[in-house]
DNA sequence: CTTGGAAAGTCAACAACACTGACGTAAAAT
DNA sequence: ATTTTACGTCAGTGTTGTTGACTTTCCAAG
């Protein structure tokens, strides 16, 4: 019984909202809003006959230049053979620079080039503009709550990517 | 330039939610929030060597038995020819029932069957577990603000069957 | 009543992307 | 000198998505 937190068994808050149609409900909206979410950049994406897993490649990249290719292993949570048939063809097609580490020879910096930064930001503008819509919708109040939940949600390992 | 909504350039709530940098944050929390919330589910369905279309058709069943498979495929958002292997396989494993429509006869009316049941509930209750402890850790007006940007995000279409 | 189209579902072939397992090379660490 | 680490690659497999072609069923217009 109870609960744990603050108060007896129906406290201020009451706690309707952990119920199971509540959850219900929290759950099919993580997922239509997660296929909402990568409608633009996958419609994109098509042009190119890439898939999702460029895109995120593209985009910690981005975010962390020069990282590794194990770094990128454990951010994206796939195997090095999956990760390296994408890196591969994004190589091939001159979107990412693959440079041998300087302190490490066995490590391998990945950069994007510029073609590379430019199909990277057409896909993150495109990502963005959805939502950066849904912030201004749900105001920022919203956007707190949205940004804790999701974090609680993660794997406790992931938020350690997720931060610096 | 500026905003569209109540106040000047600089207003009151201060627009700094917006910034691409926040923007960046909130995608990159759905990315790996996505993930977590799939993680649990899938080490179940693991066991049963079915995957995330399965889970997703017993989900959409249990909620509404009796659905046809036309209307599954709009929830879906997939083909009828994808739907159809995976409905098959649940099908003849003995977890979803499907009956011929009464009225028109080219439908096909799904149902979960006793051990179907049993199997979407040991999926949804490891799924809930995870979000009752992110509602519970991040409480309930944040849980408001994560429905609300949520529902934003999603496309116009995908809000009709969120609701009713 | 018949004909023709729309809708529901099936079969076949194919692509993207994940997985495992095995192997190789080079460099760093012990 | 040996082991471990980082990376790349080859081969094989499975899930999930796609398109295209086909049957069955229903309904409505001729």
């Amino acid at each position: 019984m109870a609960d744990g937190r603050a108060g007896s068994s129906t406290d201020g808050e009451s706690l309707l909202f952990l119920t199971d149609e509540q959850l219900r409900k929290g759950i099919e909206a993580m997922f239509f809003a997660y296929r909402g979410f990568t409608a633009d950049p996958d419609r994109l994406l098509e042009e190119y006959s890439y898939g999702r897993a460029h895109h995120r490649a593209l985009h910690f990249i981005q975010r962390s230049p020069g990282t590794t290719v194990n770094n990128l292993l454990s951010i994206l949570g796939v195997t090095k053979q999956s990760l390296n048939r994408v890196l591969r063809t994004l190589i091939a097609d001159g979107l990412v620079d693959s440079r041998v580490g300087r302190r490490d020879k066995r490590e391998r910096n990945l950069y994007l080039t510029e073609s590379g930064a430019a199909l990277e930001r057409r896909l993150s503008e495109a990502q963005r503009r959805r939502m950066r819509a849904a912030y201004r919708a749900a105001g920022p109040e919203a956007v707190r709550g949205f940004r804790q939940v999701l974090e609680q949600i993660m794997d406790a390992d992931m938020r350690a990517h997720f931060h610096g």
